[in-house]
DNA sequence: CTGAAAGCGCTTACAG
DNA sequence: CTGAAAGCGCTTACAG
């Protein structure tokens, strides 16, 4: 490995005078400076960014922080902070850090063992001990899709987007409603689950329809099949209902449609459907799937933009909440 | 910052002492171990890695680094790597690296700046002196998709892909056919373009047909909107096709479809199509679209298997290729 | 069994 | 304008 010392060697000069001429000091002659780039290059030389890090206590990455990656709600925010990245062109570089579950965990290493000097969370809850950790080391915190008191939130209004989904449904004439909740792998619902789960009630209540508890339905893990086996249940215990609210996404929406399809039941004829998320696909499914949008599209250009002001001084950090508003997309399911 | 001196302090001994006592070595009797884990714990104490790095020269990550993460190609990929963390829990942490473009100088910086241990690449091509640099580091590193001689390179076979998609077409009675590729922003063809042409030429000789420069088409970004605008050239230009073979990808077929649908056309009544990388909507979409589908949740984990042997030693770093075939998907758009 | 010393590769006051 | 020294937070021989 080449150092610092085998540049200062071989132009001649300190390891000192290498380090002030590489950066461009104005106290270093052209020369010098000529001199100890032109050995540098020769050698191949580029610093060693954990030294650098660890004497500046800067490492110029901001940090983004999920469970995993691998699925759309990821990657339309990752679309958005890409955009950001190439139309702000600054010094900072992204990492990604997969926590599968850890999260807690992975956060305190972030901050302590210094991988970044901010972090972005998607749909990740940071415990209060991690908030004040990052609050303590002055490490900008922004987390999308979560409670994170003590950070900055960035809220998606999941109860406004249930709520004229489910509106929408009853404006077209539907009276009996079904609920399809995700309760992902544990106990109580996530944050966003139940905050559509009560724009769902809400809105039954102010047109005078009632929620059963009868009429819910739950998968898991978020996938196509999911919603085949939602709707064959439902066939068996609610054969009566005329209209769905998946609020656990279009693709299990997609298996919904593709399994009354299967069982010549036609939508939006016999029941109508709103999915949640409106993925790229719900526009060409047949029917093409009425679904409620969430601008993750502009929350992650807007969150990296502002981590960017956090860590060049330019805005000061000071715990806030944004909501962001969803949309609902009116195509042929309902 | 809480650092190990504090420990030390607190727990009064001596900073050796508390970095041996924290790993567990064997010459620190067990209760200076509690006494020093114990004070660790009353100050919430945890070691800054980059210092940890800088001395073991170790940083248990591994980089995968992709032009950027927002696609399908790489959300698949990556589905096999964290299924693969799940099932091997090891102490390697994953790291994304998004290069936007500057895929070498991303490349040098994580190898000089010690920001990983290995590297697991997406369809990035790195020059010669990069690999060489690796090489020298002994640092290992994985590329899927692209060339990269002198490290260890994962072919898809696009050739054999676009050979069968070509044959499948032919086989079903379809006599003049159009290619669509995907030309990126650059003056030629990527790699895996490039194979798939080659694949659909061949196919096409193999089968007593000529290929014809007229009926190809371009498109650069991927998006389904290029396969809309694709289909009404391709009406005017060439209204006799009969097959496509959408080498650029499933989402373009889309496009081409429903534009197709759009005019009236019937597929496959009136012309047949083949996409590539069976995406999730291919088998949704009306008609559900032929595809070939490339194991890349399989690669996503058998590459990270590889990287953790390597690394651990259990595997000796060796450059080679390894070539994962395609597979045929057959749906109802032949 | 424990601690003082040297060192990882760098930067930043401080002398000269 | 340049260099010797101290230090970032840690680990690893080496004494004692």
């Amino acid at each position: 490995m080449i150092t610092i010392k085998d540049v200062a060697k071989l132009a001649g000069v300190s390891h000192t005078t290498v380090s002030l001429a590489l950066r461009d000091s104005p106290s270093i002659t052209d020369k010098t400076k000529e001199k100890v780039k032109a050995a540098a290059k020769q050698l191949n030389y580029h610093p060693n960014y954990l030294a650098q890090s660890l004497v500046s206590g800067k490492t110029n990455v901001i940090g983004v922080v999920s469970n995993f990656f691998s699925s759309t709600f990821e990657m339309e925010i990752l679309k958005g902070i890409e955009q950001s990245i190439v139309t702000l062109n600054t010094e900072y570089k992204i990492n990604l850090f997969a926590t599968l579950e850890k999260n807690d965990q992975v956060l305190r290493d972030i901050c302590l063992g210094r991988h970044a000097d901010g972090v972005i969370l998607f749909s990740i809850s940071p415990s209060p001990e991690t908030i004040k950790l990052y609050n303590e080391n002055n490490f900008p915190m922004i987390v999308i899709d979560e409670k994170a008191e003590g950070a900055i939130e960035i809220a998606l209004d999941n109860y406004h987007g249930a709520y004229i989904a489910t509106e929408h449904l009853i404006n077209s004439g539907r009276k009996n409603l079904a609920l399809v909740l995700g309760d992902s792998n544990r106990e109580e619902l996530g944050l966003s689950q139940k905050e559509r789960k009560e724009g769902f009630i809400q809105a039954l209540h102010d047109h005078g329809l009632q929620f059963s508890e009868r009429n819910q339905f739950f998968i898991r893990d978020y996938y196509f099949e999911e919603g085949q086996l939602v709707f064959k249940r439902m066939q068996r215990y609610c054969p009566d209902v005329d209209g769905i609210f998946c609020a656990a996404g279009d693709t299990v929406a997609y298996g919904i449609m593709m399994e009354a399809k299967a069982n010549h039941i036609n939508i939006p004829g016999e029941i109508s459907i709103v999915g949640y998320d409106d993925i790229f696909a719900s526009s060409i499914v047949d029917p093409p799937l009425t679904s409620v949008r969430q601008p993750l599209f502009k929350i992650g250009k807007n969150s990296y933009a502002s981590m960017v002001n956090f860590l060049e001084g330019k805005e000061e950090f000071r715990p806030t909440k944004f909501v962001y508003e969803p949309q609902l997309i009116l195509r042929s399911s309902v």
